[in-house]
DNA sequence: CTCCCTAATCGTATATTTGCGATATAAGAT
DNA sequence: ATCTTATATCGCAAATATACGATTAGGGAG
């Protein structure tokens, strides 16, 4: 890659692909749906229910953090995270305006 | 990357996965959306609209027609895509079904 | 058939992601 | 103060992704 090209694009697209990455692996998915079944946030559990290291879950947990998708409370000894419903709620809505919403003018596709 | 672990989950969390890293990429959020918005499908306007040389939005097209989130006719001189909105809609159900209806039951998160 | 035009593919350079062991950090227990 | 436990971070290796120019392929026009 020569030079990045995001940037050329508008903001809006960037912060659609960024929330896409976060979800664009395996075990983030696994992640937040854990997070999401139980009613406590967890912590180092998910490194019980994942096949990787601690040292990759943690990676993991830094980038859905990061991109905004999860809280996490780094108290002390255990830190504990949960889904940050506000942001998923926020990109979900983005993505039905972008792609539901046009559908309707665009029923007759040629292929 | 030692071994990918990616095929130690469940086929779910990686089509899911997938799906999301069809969209991971600014310039494939603004082909989806070019798509969405046009009535007529379209073939080399796309590098025209894109900061973004043919070949690589030549590429970009043939990801987004591997995970199965566009149709192409390749026919003869210009090939004209345009979005499968059901592969698109089985995706986001499955997203919605996953997240949004945990919701509910974890609403009393701790961070 | 030869000349265009469009689009796909190849080869390659560079950037980013993924994964892990080792190490650091931070708080509670002894 | 030291040990233990739970996490985060660092450093590195390997795999993927991104981007582009050059080339190839496949029609239509003349």
């Amino acid at each position: 890659m020569a030079i990045h090209k995001k940037e050329e694009f508008s903001q809006k697209e960037q912060d659609l692909a960024a929330f896409a990455k976060a979800l664009a692996h395996p075990a983030r998915i696994a992640i937040l749906k854990l997070l999401a079944q139980r009613n406590e946030c967890i912590c180092g559990e998910i490194v019980e229910v994942l096949p990787l290291s601690q040292s990759t879950v943690s990676q993991h947990l830094k980038e859905l953090k990061t991109a905004g998708l999860i809280n996490g409370n780094i108290d002390g000894p255990r830190s504990c995270y949960c889904i940050n419903w506000k942001a998923f709620e926020k990109f979900m809505g983005e993505f039905s305006f972008l792609f539901n919403k046009l559908k309707v003018q665009n029923e007759k596709a040629c292929c």
